[in-house]
DNA sequence: CAACATTACTAACCACTGGTTATTATATAA
DNA sequence: TTATATAATAACCAGTGGTTAGTAATGTTG
């Protein structure tokens, strides 16, 4: 057996991501090095690059269980019967926006500002599978609210959403405040650009139909 | 006269505009170091810092020429008479676009990661005074859309607009491909967009009068 | 048990980064 | 000519991501 190997290798791994956790709520994604994370960690940072490829690597493997934990929630909303779809929709957002500002090094993994370089979409990286998965949850809830023509109307609205929860969250994102206090600024301009949003969705497709 | 200094700081000054500008365009404001800046400009990085606080305040002093450009362009659009305010909404942000994909650097002048850090927006800095213009212009231009109640609600409306652009640059601004293509892929969807937030606004306000 | 192989880890190094300070040129003024 | 203000730099600092060659620790096999 290579038990006491597959141990240790385990140990270490654990305590890297644990070091970097910290780091990462502690100084943000982005101000913290792969040697400080070796130093919290107690070892080498050589050692780092044995189990991840970079810094990017290590925070993908770090969000899984967030991001997994996000889903559940989200899938629990969409599966209740009891709740018009608007308010489903509404809820859902509300969580995204919370999950986001709450892990603010996780943003990136949304707005992927590097893996959205098309070329290296990789779908079988776990993260984007997950990312795939909590999306079509989105835009699955959105179609519910809208009666829609086409599966093409529905990508296209659907991503005018994202746009709009993309552009609060890269908005607030920066303003480094307690979640809180974002939430509480942001949330009435949100809810108001849902209703916006919905509002002018249903008059498309109603002026269509004429 | 201390005319030959004058001339000579100028004449290092610009230089290293010109360097900055050449590499910025090639390889991406983040993967430019001082030092490359430096050597294309034949100087010491040390004199770079003469000049410039940091990397981002060359980027800001580079960018002032094409935003006054835009700046002007914008406001040749909103003072034409012949043009519905829906019309010129939509060519403003248009070339609001065009030019944040054009100059994928100044992009981060506007959703500007750094500066929106609320304690720091300083509005002397000459490049925050032209972005404040710039907005106010296409408030204005969104105001002309909507018989809007109060300036809250402009205020309001404009944000979602704004968060909405930003969406849409966040997402195409990390896909490395010509402006050209990326704009042929995104109009369709933005127009829609502007249709969709048009449309919703109207909507809300109607609403509220009853 | 001895010899070997695999695995986990690290020290030393590389070329680079942003940034500071003490020093040297260069042009202007007394 | 000497003094002075300005422009520019070399040398340095502490840090970065990343690689390579070599060392411990654990397993396997003769």
């Amino acid at each position: 057996m290579t038990n006491k190997h597959l141990q240790r290798a385990e140990e270490t791994k654990q305590t890297i991501l644990t070091a970097a956790e910290k780091l990462f709520v502690k100084k943000g994604f982005d101000a913290v090095s792969i040697r400080e994370i070796a130093k919290e960690a107690k070892c080498s940072h050589t050692t780092i690059y044995l189990y991840f490829k970079d810094k990017e690597a290590l925070l993908h493997e770090l969000s899984m269980p967030s991001l997994e934990k996000l889903y559940d929630s989200i899938r629990k909303i969409t599966d209740t019967a009891s709740k018009t779809a608007e308010a489903k929709l509404k809820e859902i957002s509300h969580l995204f926006i919370r999950f986001c500002l709450t892990n603010k090094n996780m943003y990136t993994i949304f707005i992927n500002e590097k893996s959205s370089r098309v070329d290296e979409v990789d779908p079988n990286l776990e993260i984007n599978k997950i990312r795939i998965r909590l999306f079509s949850l989105i835009q699955q809830t959105l179609g519910e609210c809208i009666k829609i023509k086409s599966d093409e109307q529905l990508l296209a609205f659907s991503r005018i959403y994202f746009y709009n929860l993309y552009g609060i969250l890269s908005t607030y994102s920066y303003q480094h405040e307690p979640t809180e206090v974002l939430i509480e600024r942001l949330t009435p301009t949100f809810d108001l650009s849902v209703e916006v949003l919905l509002s002018g969705f249903k008059q498309i497709v109603r002026s269509e139909q004429k």
